[in-house]
DNA sequence: AAAAAAC
């Protein structure tokens, strides 16, 4: 999905034969080409710049270097999508984008940024009455606990300087106003460089996707040139992530086109709901990155129109819920049964914010000698978000709904009214409910799977720029996106699993902002009783008597999540629960596998001291 | 039981 700003940036005029933009002003120097000379060219392994076409071989890659098997090419020649720039490009210095198409018939790359839309900027900020896109509000993620676990987990980074990315990507890191790295991006980005498998956990709103993205794009960029078969009219991506909803996907890409701009590597996103001839012209223009939801990509690899032969990269977003009992069998389909690289082969990478241990354990099957990596500490994040229960009958519900809404609006001072986020359980809940707090004066729009795409972009679009400062929701947007401004997050209908409450709350309070979660509590919801209690004292939120008592009387429940001993939430590596000397398999053949794999003590055995352990969230 | 994910 596009935010506001992205939208704008997206809304440049093109020209009728679509390939060149034609903003106002003219000829448009990038930034990071001013003053720079044509020579300049940015550190890449000589062969690939002298002879850009025809390096066959990757220098420096974990598949050259490394011993592991490289898939077999079946073709020589360029790789697929490049070959238009390989021809007529002047022979003096390459310039920065080795990936493009050369220097005059280079398609002029949209920009991404918010920062370049005819001279002015999109005033998300003023509307708003704060500023916004200002980058992550890093004082807030200071100082967390992180654990890992692991053989020779590479150091974390402490700068993006650090970690070499280049110029081109130090650029877009610049002006997505990222100063310094989260610390899940301090750990995970060389752990990802290192070529390393990873299982990662970290909280909502604290950087997951840059994560990710950054080291598969730098490992592209650094691969250079990889040919690719050309069999039938398949396509070769080299990296794929997956996640489980189509504006998540659409999310990603943004980001991953924002990440990668002027590198030459191509991101292309592949989604339900839409039209599949867009999609499959898209990937024929090339593609690096593929980001997709399961059945779409489904769809393309039954087609033959896409092949996950050369994969080198394969991302899990929201990982836990991709291997959760609904998506889990599509997954191991794409993953194991068709011409993707087996795990070792390929490198994969696992994130969510949630990863409870059944997840876990399913999860390292398509794992290789992983690193378990898991920032963030009880209560950091949600200090952030403030949350709230009130026990509200079934009946009761739209009227105490009206209520706090009401409340909202008077307190809403300057600016827009803030963003509210409402979560029910069933589709037509939320139809019904967006009906009524239409009638009843409040500007709502609803998501749901029983929606069009073209209506699901719609709402969300609506939401973002607050023309309907009320979103009535299901699950759909319960995990990833990235709403600005969310300033409450409603479960008027509690989820029935902790780990979804953790998600949905995670709307609000993102990137270091404060936020307001309130819960609707009434019988029906006994089994959240103890989970959410617990949850909420250990992130240091009030919890009311009356919600301790059921808690007290309540039967464990609420949570695929079992946590062992006293409410532990937390995402820890399931194979330390495991007794050791046994199961060491699950290291997936490291080899070398024992105790001494562990990175850092841990308190295994059931000493958890509150505050001071891993994150839950 | 519901939600999501292909046409």
């Amino acid at each position: 999905m596009r935010t506001s700003w992205a939208d704008s940036a997206s809304e440049i005029p093109v020209s009728d034969n679509g390939s060149t933009p034609r903003p106002t002003r003219s000829a448009y120097v990038p930034p990071h080409l001013r003053n720079r000379q044509a020579s300049d060219a940015p550190n890449l392994p000589g062969p690939a710049t002298e002879r850009p076409g025809f390096c066959g071989t990757a220098g420096g890659s974990r598949w050259s270097g490394g011993g592991a098997p490289k898939p077999e090419l079946g073709h020589s020649g360029p790789g697929y999508g490049y070959a238009g720039g390989l021809v007529g490009r002047g022979g003096s210095g390459g310039g920065w984008n080795n990936r493009s198409r050369g220097w005059d018939k280079r398609e002029r790359e949209v920009n991404p940024f918010d920062d370049d839309v005819d001279g002015k900027t999109v005033d998300v900020e003023q509307a708003f009455g704060e500023p916004e896109n200002t980058g992550i509000n890093f004082d807030a993620y200071e100082d967390i606990p992180v654990e890992t676990s692991g053989e020779n987990v590479p150091p974390p980074v402490n700068t993006f300087a650090e970690i070499d990315l280049g110029e081109v990507m130090n650029q877009n890191i610049r002006r997505c106003k990222y100063v310094k790295p989260t610390p899940i991006q301090r750990h995970a980005i060389p752990i990802a460089l290192a070529g390393r498998d990873l299982m990662a956990c970290a909280q909502t709103g604290s950087g997951k996707t840059a994560a990710f993205c950054f080291p598969i794009i730098s490992g592209i960029m650094r691969e250079q040139y990889v040919q690719r078969p050309r069999v039938g009219r398949a396509v070769y991506p080299l990296a794929l992530i997956l996640s489980p909803t189509r504006e998540l996907s659409c999310q990603i890409h943004d980001e991953a086109k924002k990440f990668s701009y002027q590198t030459g590597v191509k991101v292309v996103v592949a989604y339900g709901g839409a039209p599949i001839n867009q999609q499959l012209r898209e990937l024929e223009r090339g593609v690096d990155i593929l980001v997709a939801t399961p059945g779409r990509l489904v769809d393309l690899l039954e087609r033959a129109r896409l092949s996950l032969m050369m994969i080198r990269y394969l991302a899990l977003d929201e990982a836990d819920r991709m291997l959760d009992m609904g998506f889990e069998p599509q997954i191991r389909k794409i993953v194991e049964q068709m011409d993707m690289p087996n795990r070792g082969v390929r490198q994969t990478m696992l994130f969510s914010a949630t990863f409870p241990r059944e997840i876990q354990r399913l999860a390292s099957d398509f794992l290789s000698n992983y690193i378990f990596l898991t920032v963030g500490r009880v209560g950091s994040s949600t200090d952030l978000i403030v949350q709230r229960v009130e026990f509200v009958l079934e009946s009761d519900k739209r009227s105490h709904l009206m209520d706090l809404l009401h409340a909202q609006r008077e307190n809403g001072a300057h600016g827009k009214q803030a963003l509210t986020l409402v979560f029910v359980e069933t589709k037509k809940g939320a139809d019904s409910l967006e009906h009524w707090l239409c009638i009843n004066g409040f500007p709502a729009t609803t998501i749901h799977g029983d929606r069009t795409q073209q209506e699901r972009e719609l709402a969300l679009r609506s939401f973002k720029t607050g023309k309907t400062p009320i979103l009535v929701a299901t699950d759909v947007a319960a995990r990833g996106l990235d709403i600005p401004h969310v300033a409450h997050v409603v479960n008027f209908d509690l989820p029935n699993d902790i780990d979804d409450y953790v998600h949905r709350i995670g709307r609000t309070g993102r990137a270091g902002k404060s936020g307001l979660a309130t819960a609707f509590f009434n019988e029906g919801n006994l089994s959240m009783a103890r989970p959410l209690a617990e949850l909420m004292q250990e992130a240091n939120q009030e919890v009311p008597a009356w919600l301790t008592r059921y808690a007290s009387r309540a039967p464990y429940g609420g949570s695929k999540n079992r946590r062992s001993g006293g409410g532990r939430f937390g995402a820890r590596d399931f194979r330390r629960e495991s007794s050791f000397g046994k199961n060491l398999d699950y290291y997936g053949g490291g080899g070398n596998s024992g105790n001494a794999a562990y990175g850092v003590p841990s308190n295994y055995g059931g000493g958890y001291a509150p505050g001071v352990t891993s994150a839950w969230d």
